[in-house]
DNA sequence: GGTATGCTACTCGGATACGGTATGTCCGAGTACGCATGG
DNA sequence: CCATGCGTACTCGGACATACCGTATCCGAGTAGCATACC
């Protein structure tokens, strides 16, 4: 049971979009160049990542892709939803109400204690990845990275950003 | 990203093997039987639990599956670490250090934020399932059903049931 | 000289192949029980 | 009647197919900017 990919290139993505200006974007080719990943694969979460509104993508020349809100308001969560989906990992089947000894419907009316608590776990889960945002992804890169690399990062979105309103 | 549907077979499995005496125990056959699953397919994971020292397979007459340790001793992780594994479900590419902005592995003793962030969520994840025995599931099941109901699982596992030391 | 129109270049979006892992099945290995046979 | 040896039935264990989802790619849709031609 493993995440996608996508979801680390996601999150890497919306973190680079994080330290641009405010009427700036970045093409899925800058991205996946940045990020040396294959652009049309890193494109398919790109989009999953506008579908939910995450990002807002502009076609044409100089368009790309921007983020949709504050770096604040995107937690990890929202970008694991995204682009993973929101299925829950543990399915409960139902199998009590299989078999020999099988429960009626009508016995059923709490939930199967093992669904519960596998549900329960996933709760935790997701809390903890809604309690990040990118902006404090942004706040630990910032600070754990040498002034050198910052000026560098900064640099080089600077010159492959495009620009439209 | 979904967990196995065996973890789900496994953990009601165990679940029934706890409500067995001391020196009894299940067939694949007959654990397949009362699930109403695949025997083979379930065998499979019962394989995998009886790896991880959760059951004791017993092979020849009278043998079968029942479990290693005290029921208050299996936890709902060791079931899903038993059959899914215990690889993180996210999985740090380190894309940090590629492309034209690449971190130099010297600069990287520090973990990645977002790979550091992922993986906390997990380990909640896992503290939560780990903090869930069986013997806790064991007396939710007993509060939640009838007495009429408990009454007959215990009968057909009664007749069901092998016996070997 | 200004404006309108068409063309071109650039970017995203969804439909389309491929591979690996979860799913499902089968046959062989190992063990105890029971029966037969001989003492 | 008891002990011993062999056969049989039962159970688990790992090797073998199949289906679905994650991975990867390509071509079409849409937009803006520029050049050109006309007024």
């Amino acid at each position: 049971m493993q995440l996608s990919k996508g979801v680390e290139w996601a999150a890497h993505s919306v973190a680079l979009m994080a330290a641009l200006p405010q009427d700036a974007g970045l093409s899925r080719e800058v991205l996946a160049e940045y990020h040396e990943v294959p652009a049309a694969y890193l494109a398919k979460h790109l989009q999953a990542l506008s579908k939910a509104g995450i990002v807002t993508a502009t076609r044409g020349a100089q368009g790309g892709y921007r983020l949709a809100r504050a770096p604040s308001e995107i937690s990890l969560w929202d970008i694991t939803a995204a682009v993973d989906g929101v299925l829950p990992m543990f399915r409960c089947t139902e199998i009590r109400q299989k078999g020999p000894c099988a429960l009626l419907a009508s016995e059923c009316k709490l939930a199967c204690p093992i669904a519960a608590a596998f549900l329960a776990a996933e709760a935790a889960w997701r809390k903890s990845l809604a309690s990040i945002t990118i902006a404090d992804i942004a706040v630990s890169i910032t600070q754990s990275s040498s002034q050198a690399k910052l000026r560098r990062v900064m640099a080089w979105v600077q010159a492959n950003q495009t620009r439209r309103d």
